[in-house]
DNA sequence: CGCGGGTTTGATGATGCTCAAGCCCGGTGG
DNA sequence: CCACCGGGCTTGAGCATCATCAAACCCGCG
């Protein structure tokens, strides 16, 4: 359980046996079973959880009542509204389990005492960081950029992983469309 | 002008005198002219800029030869390719001056160096990365969440200041739809 | 076996794009 | 100082795409 995210951090800083031990007096570890809430919309957010095994993924509501997919996470991805967490405003998201999970996570409130005493956190949740908001970036080019039928053609090629894990309804949202035209594209792809 | 950057980081992370001598040795103040480009498709992104004055954009080139904003950046922001940047791969982006810009950039091939030395710049520039992945976030939330019109009008409300600077055809792209339809948006809030 | 969540299918319609033409206005050269 | 040029904005007609709505279906689970 802890190791995965020792060895996850060891790609991005050092981290020895002792400083180990300091990061694990800082972190929550727990199982959480499938379909559970970790945040609702209102709270605000005082965890950033990594995924040791399972997938989370977070949503909005939209005004009709449709939940708006925002995120998903798998192994070794860290989720949290940061939006929330940072101004410790009311979050607008759900997050919530998609499969049961081990989930480790670090609360805000001890959070800057954690990287204080282990600074090298700093440079890895930069690069973390890093990582998603270029993710994010990318993202927003493809819904520019490509046609619903080729974002999903795209999401399958280069995440086939999810397509097995994720009902069709979440990634249709993801993807920004409804469940009725995904299901319009896979006939298509029967088809041929 | 570097007095600009450095009451930025103090906003975030202190940075003492001596301190902030090391960091200018390692960085590049320069004037471009409107209309220059910093960086151009296929090049790989070598700096990380900060504005001290004007405005910047990055767009990327469509296949119908069109041009799709990425992001707008103006004073106090910092703007780069961070997929090139980070992968040292050849970057998708145009990086190009809006206005004529003072700007401050750090090189990537000294960064490592300069963040040993300044190790909270490791912090500084988590906490920038994380309001940029919220923001990126958010601009997600309102692709899904808002029709074109909706966007305009969040966009007027919130970032006026923009909609002085910049051409309503880049604007257009930045919130995704075509500089006709915004002509038909504006004349739909004339007549009311 | 029956229920219910998720997916499929089809008809209809709104939204926003494309294309084409005209306009407005600031800058440049005669 | 005026004429012209061109980039950017406007306007309108026609059209493609994808959403909406409703009904049927499928299948896993209690």
């Amino acid at each position: 359980m802890f190791d995965n995210l020792v060895r996850h951090i060891q790609k991005f800083v050092a981290l020895n046996a002792e400083e180990q031990i300091i990061l694990k007096s800082y972190v929550k570890i727990e199982s959480v079973k499938k379909k559970q809430f970790l945040l609702e919309e209102g709270q605000v957010c005082h965890a950033n959880w990594f995924i040791v095994k399972g997938c989370l993924r977070s949503y909005t509501l939209k005004e009709n009542g449709n939940k708006q997919m925002v995120q998903f996470a798998i192994e070794n991805w860290w989720l949290t509204d940061y939006f929330s967490f940072e101004n410790k405003k009311p979050s607008q998201l759900f997050i919530q389990t998609v499969e049961d999970c081990e989930l480790i996570s670090i609360d805000d409130r001890t959070a800057e005492e954690l990287f204080v005493r282990l600074p090298q956190l700093e440079r890895y949740f930069r690069l973390i960081l890093q990582k998603s908001f270029a993710a994010s970036l990318m993202r927003l080019q493809y819904m520019f950029n490509l046609s619903p039928e080729e974002r999903f053609h795209h999401f399958n090629d280069n995440f086939p992983a999810f397509i097995q894990r994720v009902p069709q309804y979440m990634l249709a949202s993801y993807l920004g469309f409804t469940p009725e035209f995904l299901s319009k594209i896979r006939a298509k792809i029967a088809d041929s």
